[in-house]
DNA sequence: ACGATCCGGAGGGCCTGTCTCCACTTATGA
DNA sequence: TCATAAGTGGAGACAGGCCCTCCGGATCGT
């Protein structure tokens, strides 16, 4: 939705060249935030599908493939913000689907950590940053002011808890489970941002609810297929 | 309180090794909390105020830093566990009590990661591991059975949501902050686990309620820090 | 004070990640 | 279908960081 970015105008970019860097930024955007900011480019490239020479053609160096993933994080938040403030009638409402659908874009745990290393100051990422936190503000705002949203909460308290849920746990888990138990304990949370409310009220939360062996039996499985996968039959 | 470990009871250990080796345990956790488990052990010896042939010589390789580690941490919050369940009356206190001081111990966020390069299996380990798992397991159904507790939370919830609280925050944020943060929301959090209960019983969060400016504040200035500590006036 | 114990840090070697170069493959347009 | 420009991948030179050892010197205990 926004092809004349800076140079990127001069020439189209061949169709399957386009789909390649389409693959590298999604998979930066996992390995970022599975490995943090150092991790090995090759990686990424690797689970692109690419060779690494395509990777450094598109992103010349770390930062400029690091800006490319913040903004794109950015710009989805941003819009799920918009939207969630646009379309539900029910501020609070507004509030969890926002928390649930930037848990999807799965990003705001490395973007503090990749703003860290790219200028903060940068034009670009800073309007469009200013623009979510603006839609956020609203929201909570909104949420507080019916009363639905516990009125100690800040901003902070919401961004920083996105940011906990939104790491991946650490250990053998795989990723599906992660991002649905992400969603679980987020329901968890939001519960507890609630203000009152008689018990029947109360929603159940989503997503599996593993149990400690569930955790053990998915640790040995796992293991297992590390080391076949390592030590092939030879 | 076990100093008959295995070969350690041969010679006492003269008191400044002994000082010394508590700090390289005590650096070492803060370590692997901050950067996982591959981080370089001479930031370790570092941090502990020691050369890294201290560590060398005390630990001889990375799994035996990180067994000693896992060991501790898990006495630590068996003890917890224990003490949490001998001490409070009401059980849902026990278990709001066992979690904050879980925290405490900055630890728990590692452990799935360090106990997935030692063996697992090792006896000692198990042991102490089981023993803490069974007491928070008790602790878990004496608060369902008692109604404080809401029943759809698993053992598995509570550890998880642990280690999500006990991960630092990524970003320039420092240190005793963080530890604040994280007991404001798991304030945050363990209100969202009490089964209902009426608005005027819902108790205040803890810490410091963070707003966005003074994030931004504070990475400014350490940003600051930073510059002037590696660009010294020349 | 003297021997035993312990310490710090320099440095060689290794491993890992970065980035480039070029022969090969694929898309596009006539 | 074919010519050509655009795109690709992976080997490998290079660099930087980390591991681990060695030994002259400091410190503790008696």
């Amino acid at each position: 939705m926004e092809e004349t970015r800076t140079a990127e105008r001069a020439r189209p970019l061949r169709a399957d060249a386009r789909r390649n860097r389409a693959q590298i930024l999604a998979a930066a955007r996992d390995v970022f935030v599975e490995q943090g900011p150092g991790a090995p480019l090759e990686e990424i490239s690797r689970r692109a599908g690419t060779g690494i020479a395509t990777l450094y053609r598109r992103f010349p160096d770390r930062r400029s493939l690091m800006r490319a993933v913040v903004i794109d994080a950015l710009e989805r938040t941003t819009e799920e913000a918009r939207a969630a403030l646009a379309e539900e009638t029910d501020a609070f409402a507004a509030l969890a689907r926002y928390m649930h659908r930037t848990l999807d874009v799965r990003i705001a745990a490395v973007i503090p950590t990749l703003l860290d290393e790219i200028s903060m100051n940068e034009e670009e990422i800073r309007r469009i940053g200013d623009e979510g936190t603006r839609y956020l503000q609203q929201i909570i705002d909104a949420a507080q002011a019916a009363g639905g949203l516990r009125p100690d909460v800040t901003f902070a308290d919401i961004g920083m808890m996105l940011i906990r849920l939104s790491r991946p746990l650490p250990g053998p888990i795989p990723r599906d489970l992660n991002d649905r138990l992400a969603h679980r304990h987020l329901d968890l949370l939001i519960d507890g941002l609630r203000t009152g409310g008689p018990d029947a009220a109360r929603p159940a939360v989503a997503g599996p609810a593993v149990t400690l062996d569930d955790l053990r039996d998915m640790r040995s499985r796992l293991r297992a297929a590390d080391s076949s996968e390592s030590t092939p039959p030879d």
